[in-house]
DNA sequence: AAAATAACGTTTCTTTTGAAACGATATGCT
DNA sequence: AGCATATCGTTTCAAAAGAAACGTTATTTT
């Protein structure tokens, strides 16, 4: 705990500190769609996830849905629960590995991601109205180098 | 509720879809530099923010925490309880209006956050060390867009 | 000036979250 | 085979978060 105070006291503007912005923006774009979600589909952010990576996978484990969405294995069990009970989903044990579930959608969520996946295109589309194609393909690159560098941030 | 097939069911990548790869990139940065406040500072991030941003404007009442952050009064509330039990931070009511608090960082504040923000900025800086200077300053005119157009979405 | 309404920040109450304990199944070791 | 260890998903329990009610002070209306 050295004090001594020879350097001159660094500078930190939020409004330039990465971290806090993307968190701040990310929280943004998070409450406007889950409010559609809630109000259209009655669905939280966690279900929402499940049922798009099921509709785009078709059968996942709990566990792989916890890798896939960095969620904790309560949250997500707590949702295919409720998923469950509203027979959006379907559960099966695996055969190989008794333990793990199976998940997929029913035709009841096939169904309600017709309609869902629409309106969060939508919604997207007029969020990034504000960029152009190239900027939109430059913004997932640079986002995709994020994502590699905390990769190798996190293993090192 | 019009149930015509006849469109083709439309395509949703969530890797590509823009509000889940923002949301799931900020909170693995969010998680990360979590760590080290606690860590380091025992800090919370509601804690940190409060901090960083009196740190930057010297004096600020909790209502304007609130709207600076997005957090909502409870959560400031009780963060900023907990740093004045800590004497990182000192109330005191305004003249002008007995009901709001001016908040300020104490001395012991300041030497803290002079300690924290070289780690918050080193991290930082591993972290943007994926890019460019250009992309780095791209990154950030990009994100301003977002912010500015989901300004308008949500008066709209 | 009095009464009604609104704003600031705290507290209470309810819901949501994450950590750890758990039952059940699988795997590895001797 | 038998025992120890690890994994899957659920549940329990404790901490964190948000919504609404509250006490207090300002502002607006009449």
């Amino acid at each position: 705990m050295s004090h001594a105070p020879s350097s001159p006291p660094p500078e930190l503007q939020l409004e330039q500190f990465l971290p806090y912005r993307l968190a701040h923006l990310a929280e943004r774009i998070s409450q406007s769609l889950a409010q559609i979600y809630a109000r259209e589909f009655e669905l939280s952010i966690a279900e929402w996830r499940i049922l798009a990576w099921l509709h785009q996978r078709s059968s996942l484990t709990a566990s792989q849905i916890c890798e896939l969405t960095d969620m904790d294995k309560a949250r997500v069990s707590r949702a295919v629960k409720s998923l469950g009970e509203r027979e959006l989903l379907a559960r099966q044990r695996t055969h190989r590995d008794q333990r793990s579930m199976r998940l997929s959608l029913t035709e009841a969520g096939q169904a309600l991601m017709a309609e869902a996946i629409p309106l969060a295109l939508a919604w997207e589309g007029e969020l990034v109205d504000a960029l152009s194609g190239a900027e939109y393909r430059d913004l997932f690159r640079l986002l995709n180098k994020l994502d590699a560098r905390l990769d190798q941030l996190v293993e090192a």
